[in-house]
DNA sequence: GACTGTGAAAAGTTTCACAGCT
DNA sequence: AGCTGTGAAACTTTTCACAGTC
């Protein structure tokens, strides 16, 4: 499943053995994704850099930029097929597959996770729950039932599990992200505010609430400032 | 509660009006809070920017750059007091303030979030809540009573709330978003899969999940390639 | 005429390396 | 001796501007 026959091509560099693509790039294809993907469902079938531009508030040359690292999909004079530049970008990025996900943790955020009927349509399948909790094991929450750790490895392998969610107490995040790694699993969505370490060609992201807002206080700080200044006293 | 006295100088800049800090910088700061936080509970009292480096992994070099925007720290030759340079981020952060915040939308996701334990111990006090349905105003949850949309610009000035947490359905961000800036309110987390549209002067953060499961798959795709490279089928 | 794709310039960010303080 | 604070260098990312194509 996370094998994908693929035949990339930037015409411009047909015969180079790996260019690099800047992580930051990576990080805004999934926005164009889903501006596209709006785009479609509202019937609109051609855009341009300047309209995608608008609607993400990002620059029409970042977005030409951004699109030339994988290849030419605008006609020039035209602009962009809604219906083809989405296709593409999704194989780019991995999603026309399906990807089988493990939820590990079932308090109250791992519940209302399992019920967030968000992942579903963008090929995310949430399959396995696994608590440690004795209580929890066996209950089913958004039409899964809950294993114990101990079936991890086996149900990991079996049931193809390449991304897990974590959702357990902070103080047992390191752990859990241990076991997930040595099962296998390659990317890890982090919903503890735990730094967890991982060997490099393992992926973690991390949803946290609690710093976005600690950031922005910076800016309410000093009311009135607009960007980032930083007011001195004298 | 949003105006605080404060007496910032950075030494070697005592005269300058308005010094830029970069937001990449804003936006590690509240990490380096977090991990203040940690030495200090486990009695450290004195850190360098070596250790803090390997915490967070980033390198030292850059926690001193960060640092220096704002002021020196330390002391050559020993580290960092971490209960000074704790208490001196929190000031720069705002976070010695009490922040008082409002949810709008009570649906699971909602629900989830007024439940959640993990605001209240740094600074964030949720003190109301906002909702549509009728059958949901009046509801208490986490300990807060459900108000209808339309008492929103009165709770909002009389309770000094200035940061939102935005969690309605999709359709309804824009027009939730619109009257939570009418109503001043300076700062919102979005947990909604939309880009919300906000004068300049409003901070804005989205908690999207998808999208950090779709800017991974792009890396688990061609399996066995650690950073971000780009083969090509020749 | 309109818009892409892209080298080159500009801007922003990180890392280096070392003077200077403790 | 050890570690900070910081200019300057190296690197990354964004923006510009225009040749080329539709």
């Amino acid at each position: 499943m996370s094998t994908i026959p693929r035949d990339f091509k930037p015409a411009h560099l047909a015969s180079a053995s790996a260019i690099e693509v800047p992580e930051v790039v990576i990080d805004r294809l999934p926005q164009y994704v889903r501006t596209l993907t709006q785009l479609l469902d509202e019937g609109v079938e051609v855009t341009n850099s300047q309209q995608l531009g608008a609607q993400l508030q990002v620059t029409p040359a970042q977005i030409r930029k951004d699109l030339s690292y994988f290849g030419r999909f605008g006609k020039q004079g035209r602009g962009y097929r809604v219906r083809h530049l989405l296709t593409e970008l999704k194989q780019i990025l991995g999603l026309d597959a399906q990807w089988n996900v493990a939820v590990v943790g079932v308090g109250r955020l791992g519940n209302a996770i399992l019920n967030y009927p968000g992942f579903n349509p963008d090929g995310f399948h949430l399959v396995a729950a696994f608590d440690n909790n004795p209580d929890n094991v066996g209950r089913e929450v958004g039409g899964i039932a809950i294993q114990p750790m101990m079936d991890l490895a086996e149900t990991v392998s079996s049931r193809d599990i390449t991304i897990a969610i974590v959702a357990v107490p902070s103080a047992h995040t390191q752990s859990v992200v241990d076991q997930l790694v040595d099962c296998g699993v390659r990317a890890i969505l982090n919903y503890t505010p735990i730094n967890a370490q991982v060997p490099s060609d393992v992926r973690v992201r991390s949803i946290d609430p609690v710093l976005a807002l600690q950031s922005m206080t910076y800016y309410l700080t000093f009311q009135g400032h607009e960007s980032n200044g930083y007011r001195s006293a004298g």
